[in-house]
DNA sequence: TTGTCGCGGGG
DNA sequence: GTGTACGCGACAA
């Protein structure tokens, strides 16, 4: 059996170093391998096949083979081309029916499984890719085009930056203004022999399937140049249906296209960033720029250029234009590097092409794969999908107990929570008789602890040591979207919403031991969700006593369910269920939820809360009034630099749209663009708009600070959209006399000195509500 | 005013 | 081939 689940796992044929594999409909397939440096090319057969719930009636040409067991797919059928396969089961379904199937897609789910050819010949050879490969043995390359403007029917590419697998940067330039035909179709052949020249196996950029790919298509198209770039098969893109597409020029424009090339993989960073931030949530943007620095991968002094004025530059200063692609490709090929290494490591066990599994969700793309190949393996049946009973799905916690200002803050949370009550509770989908999905959970928690072990021994920054965190990071991924798998409602074919219920009910019942414990102890509950709780803890306790106490009330959770210390911060303030403000004991300000942190809020009241908050935390609720008195009196002087007002917008309508719809409906940022004495716009532009005074919508030009904002309005904003973020933490009169308007002072008059933060509490466990304010500094000192 | 849809990115 | 957030702005009803 023990072979059995590592076959699930990884596969069983133990070919090493697969970088690329196509296949056709007529069963031959290539499969590029890289074995020290060199590049293998072999030319395979395999059988087309697909499973079916009905194998009666398919013909001569088409062998059947019966799995065992229940399941409504029990027939493995195989043919020598897909097409005849597939004419035989649509002749077969349309007789059956009494009328005419025309495809696939058209015939109930449980009718047929047809997997794209490269994913079947992965299956039933047990192949993966990257077997014994480590991620910098790959042959990347990046490119990067820079442009006239954003549509490829009119505007034209007029560089190519290209860096090669050996991080060789070349800057592929267009003769003359770039602005001809000749000098652009130049270009493009110049460029598509550099790339057939470096042969790389990987070919990757940010938004490579949302710009570079369709825009570069779409020219070599309009200009009539042949783009062989693969590595077999005739030159062109191949177009494959998308979720995550563009719309294709021709046909129908609801179905979005990806291209493919055969023989390399393309990978589109964005597609990581994206992936990342749903678990992390920590990226200001997704834009390239943003996400290098962010990560730290940006040079220090690197070049910036506004898109819109690329081409400008261009003609001026080429010098500067070279230095910015360059940055680009190096950026690109870092971010990759750095968010692909999970994916990379994914390859080595989900029976799919790289390129698939980096754009693909975790549940439907990597588990069920998974489980289909297992079930293949083992010869039995695959279930059909279950139709909805209609229970619904039920969530997870969310508990405020607490709002306004503590002190002493611990978190404790739950590591991988679900999937732990899953291996704990033995609580797997209903009709997966072989247990795989549970026994593919439990490989995959133990094989990452080795992992992540193996990683913290290899020496930092090695390549060893990327390699198992990457191990790591995949397998988390897959371990995570377990639970995800179980409550995709009909999306998935095990899908099964009593035992994800059943998941949720014991994390609920998990939350809430864990608070019921925790505040037996004496610590005061503040907020928990989901699988982590913030408590404040007594006075006098030490860290030694906060790690204790969580290491009590762990030993009181069911058996593979761990709660960890996760943190602890000097003061918090709560404000609503996921929006609070932390300080750490170092002092830095940690700000969490919409509330506090939004990407078009006016720079000047981000300023504002974090000083206001430091000054709450501090006690010091007279110094809230005198940030707050700061700030108008600033405004009132107009001593707060224009671009702390402007929110930045985009233009998303050609001018001629607005225009005709401005009678009715007047938009600021538009208006603003107008006022600024300008008739015409880009679509896609990106401005710093702001209320001028007597409301004039204004347009904030790079460097220009007018200083002629309307006071009043952000007076007004301050006090109704920043200052009430700080309503849980005083006392109404407190907080009534804090931002009081300063022209009326002498009426509102409060002396201030005595005034502290408060803290409401809502309720004193799960499910018992209360409400008790505490009037004094909040630690939980005494109950 | 309220509800639904689509975007986030790329030059 | 099948996707999942969350918040926001644009647009229609």
């Amino acid at each position: 059996m023990a072979a059995a689940i590592a076959d699930w796992l990884w596969g069983w044929d133990p070919t090493p170093g697969i970088v690329s594999v196509a296949a056709e409909p007529d069963g031959r397939a290539i499969v590029w391998r890289r074995s020290a440096g060199e590049l293998i090319r072999e030319d395979v057969r395999f059988r087309p096949w697909m499973l079916v719930a009905d194998a009666a009636d398919l013909g001569p040409a088409v062998s059947v083979h019966e799995l065992a067991g229940p399941g409504a797919l029990r027939f493995f059928v195989r043919a020598d081309h897909l097409d005849v396969l597939t004419a035989a089961v649509l002749r077969a379904e349309s007789r059956r029916r009494g009328y005419a199937v025309r495809h696939l897609r058209d015939l109930p789910a449980d009718t047929a499984l047809a997997l794209p050819p490269e994913e079947q010949y992965l299956v039933t050879t047990g192949r993966v890719y990257f077997r014994g490969l480590s991620y910098d043995e790959l042959h990347r390359l990046q490119f990067d085009l820079e442009t006239t403007g954003l549509d490829a029917d009119r505007d034209r590419i007029f560089v190519i930056a290209v860096r090669d697998p050996h991080g060789r940067t070349t800057i592929l330039e267009a003769d003359g203004a770039g602005d001809s035909d000749a000098g652009e179709a130049a270009l493009i052949a110049r460029f598509v022999d550099h790339v057939r020249a470096s042969d790389p196996d990987v070919i990757e950029n940010h938004n490579l399937h949302g710009f570079d790919l369709p825009f570069l298509e779409r020219r070599a198209q309009q200009l009539r140049v042949p783009l062989a770039l693969g590595r077999a098969g005739p030159p062109g893109l191949r177009a494959r249906p998308a979720r995550r597409g563009v719309a294709p020029r021709t046909g129908d424009a609801t179905r979005k296209v990806r291209y493919t090339i055969v023989g390399r993989e393309l990978i589109d960073s964005m597609d990581a960033v994206r992936r990342h931030d749903f678990a992390a949530h920590d990226l200001p943007s997704y834009g390239l720029k943003a996400v290098a620095r962010h990560y730290g991968l940006a040079e220090a002094e690197r070049e910036e250029i506004p898109g819109a004025q690329v081409y400008d530059v261009w003609r001026r200063d080429r010098a500067r234009v070279v230095r910015y692609a360059s940055s680009d490709v190096a950026e690109a090929a870092a971010l990759a590097r750095l968010l692909g290494g999970g994916t990379f490591a994914l390859a080595q066990m989900v029976p799919r092409r790289y390129e698939r599994l980096a754009e693909t969700g975790a549940a439907t793309g990597m588990v069920d794969p998974l489980l289909v190949r297992a079930y293949i393996r083992s010869g039995a049946a695959l279930p059909g999908h279950e139709p909805s009973d209609g229970t619904p799905h039920s969530g997870a916690a969310l508990h405020l107990f607490a709002a306004g200002v503590a002190h002493r803050i611990v978190k404790a949370d739950v590591a991988s929570l679900y999937p732990s009550l899953m291996r704990s509770y033995r609580i797997g989908p209903a009709r997966d008789r072989l247990d795989v999905l549970l026994a593919l959970v439990d490989q995959l928690v133990e094989q990452r602890l080795a992992a992540k072990a193996l990683g913290k021994a290899a020496p930092p920054g090695s390549g060893e040591r990327f390699g198992y965190e990457a191990v790591s990071a995949a397998m988390k991924l897959v371990v995570n979207s377990a639970y995800g798998y179980l409550a995709a409602g009909s999306l998935t074919r095990f899908a099964d919403v009593h035992a994800a219920n059943e998941v949720t009910r014991r994390g609920r019942e998990v939350l809430a031991l864990l608070c019921r414990e925790l505040a037996a102890r004496g610590t005061t509950l503040l907020e928990a969700d989901t699988d982590g709780v913030y408590v404040a803890v007594p006075q006098a306790w030490t860290e030694a006593d906060e790690r204790r106490v969580v290491a009590e009330v762990a030993a009181l959770l069911p058996d593979k369910v761990q709660l960890e210390y996760d943190g602890r911060y000097a003061a918090m303030l709560s404000h609503e269920p996921k929006n609070y403000a932390l300080q750490r004991y170092g002092g830095g300000l940690v700000m969490r939820g919409v509330a506090f942190r939004s990407s078009r809020a006016e720079p000047f009241g981000e300023t504002f809360l974090r000083d206001a908050i430091t000054r709450l935390f501090a006690g010091d609720v007279a110094g809230v009034r005198d940030v707050y008195l700061a700030t108008i009196t600033a405004f009132r002087q107009r001593a707060i630099a224009t671009r702390e007002v402007t929110a930045r917008a985009r233009l998303t309508k050609p001018p001629a749209e607005y225009y005709a719809a401005r009678e009715s409906r007047h938009e600021l940022s538009y208006e603003a663009v107008i006022a600024s004495g300008r008739t015409e716009w880009t679509v896609g532009e990106r401005v710093h708009v702001y209320r001028a005074v007597r409301g004039r919508p204004a347009l904030l030009a790079e460097d220009d600070d007018p200083r002629d904002y309307d006071i009043e309005h952000y007076v007004r904003l301050l006090r109704d959209t920043f200052a009430t973020r700080l309503v849980r933490a005083l006392a109404p009169d407190d907080y009534a006399a804090v931002f009081a308007d300063p022209d009326q002072l002498s009426l509102f008059a409060r002396p201030l000195d005595a005034a502290r933060p408060i803290l409401t509490r809502l309720a004193s466990e799960p499910g018992v509500e209360l409400e008790v304010r505490v009037d004094h500094d909040v630690g939980g000192e005494s109950r």
